[in-house]
DNA sequence: CATACATTCAATTAATCACTTGATTGATAT
DNA sequence: ATATCAATCAAGTGATTAATTGAATGTATG
């Protein structure tokens, strides 16, 4: 098979690389983030036949990255560990900083207007204490049911028009959705920020917020 | 091209991942670390044609990872920054927490023994200035040449069996190599452990060495 | 200007990959 | 047992990839 060690090895870091090289698996993996899965919900939240999703995550089975479980006729996916998020999280910033292609995407995602620094959990954590902030929850109903930021109010981004009248001008507003690959949160500050308010991200999204400790209702 | 901004960015991402897909292109870019290389000598040192490393290059350069600069009538590549090594080590953590044939291979090249946790490079600095330890560079002779830590002396793995007698018994010796990556350090200490030597491993290589900020010649 | 040199490009082949379709397994309920 | 449901397997297609070969580019040197 492998005529020396070494390339043994690297074998199997350029098995893990793989996995993560497929826009479909990286959407899997934001999604197992948020909590574990069966493979029909999977298929039907990424947009894949079961089939196919299916030999995905047996992809990244191999990989190490997710591991698997029966529940009666359901077969449940979830992260083996954390360090897979922060290994995704790497490649998103090494994309940031090296590719310009990203950099022109995310700006668009902003409307054009330079987009303001995300705000840092712990510095959400101290505010939320306080009261002095309004925090949205901008993923599918769903997705914040199965667990959320305490206070956090569940807006899609095709509510949001509705929503304008109800929001405070004077207090900001803190968005989050799945973590640093949604993109979500980007759009609804754009959105926010066009009608005068005071909007900005939160680093991460609620994977990053659980994995910090924080509490999640 | 892309239907969505986000399938857009999770291309981009998948690129970076495609790009650290490959065992040769990993070895480039372990190569890279040790500091800027032509393409001729890239070639020589991963054993692959120079088209076919060119080719190689060239992934990788699109997945921003590299820059090349013109010298000349050679092309000098060089990483485009260390956080590239930061995400291959990742890579690594994840390979070996996650994947048993990773383990496997690792302990086959301790020759059967636990091998002893390595040497940190705070620790070794301290000793270094204290002398209190033997230092083995088990690069080839040309990457020594280029750049090696003080008082390191370079003995390639079929050089070893020789310097046996010239080695201390009583007091430690610790081999590095160039990374992470590399096996030379771990087969060296097996082999100096087999002859009753105190011997370890640095953590990391030359690379990460230089990365701490520490001193090379 | 012609030559030599280092690198890249272009065309080819074999292998691998993503995705689709339809059949099969495994577990539960009737 | 039989039916049902979730997931996996197996086979086939089109696209992409790594590697090889030979030609073409760009840069220095005589």
């Amino acid at each position: 098979m492998s005529s020396s060690p070494k390339i043994a090895l690297l074998e199997e870091y350029a098995l893990i690389a793989r996995a993560l090289s497929a826009p479909a698996r990286l959407m899997i993996l934001e999604q197992l983030a948020q909590g574990e899965r069966g493979v029909e919900a999977l298929a039907g939240k990424v947009d894949l036949t079961v089939a196919n999703c299916s030999q995905h995550l047996q992809h990244l089975r191999r990989a190490g990255l997710v591991t698997s479980r029966r529940d009666g006729k359901a077969v449940i996916y979830c992260l083996t560990d954390a360090k897979t998020l922060a290994l995704m999280d790497m490649l998103r910033v090494v994309a940031e900083r090296n590719l310009a292609q990203v950099e022109n995407i995310l700006r668009g995602l902003s409307g054009g207007e330079d987009a303001p620094e995300p705000v840092s959990r712990k510095e959400l954590a101290v505010r939320l204490a306080a009261g002095t902030v309004t925090i949205l929850d901008v993923r599918p109903a769903d997705e914040y049911a199965t667990g959320h930021i305490p206070g956090a109010i569940n807006v899609t981004l095709a509510q949001l028009d509705d929503m304008f009248p109800t929001f405070d001008q004077e207090s900001e507003i803190v968005a989050y959705c799945r973590g640093p690959y949604c993109i979500y949160a980007h759009q609804a500050v754009a959105a926010l920020r066009k009608r005068g308010f005071h909007a900005r991200r939160l680093e991460g999204g609620l994977p990053e917020w659980r994995e910090d400790g924080r509490q999640v209702i």
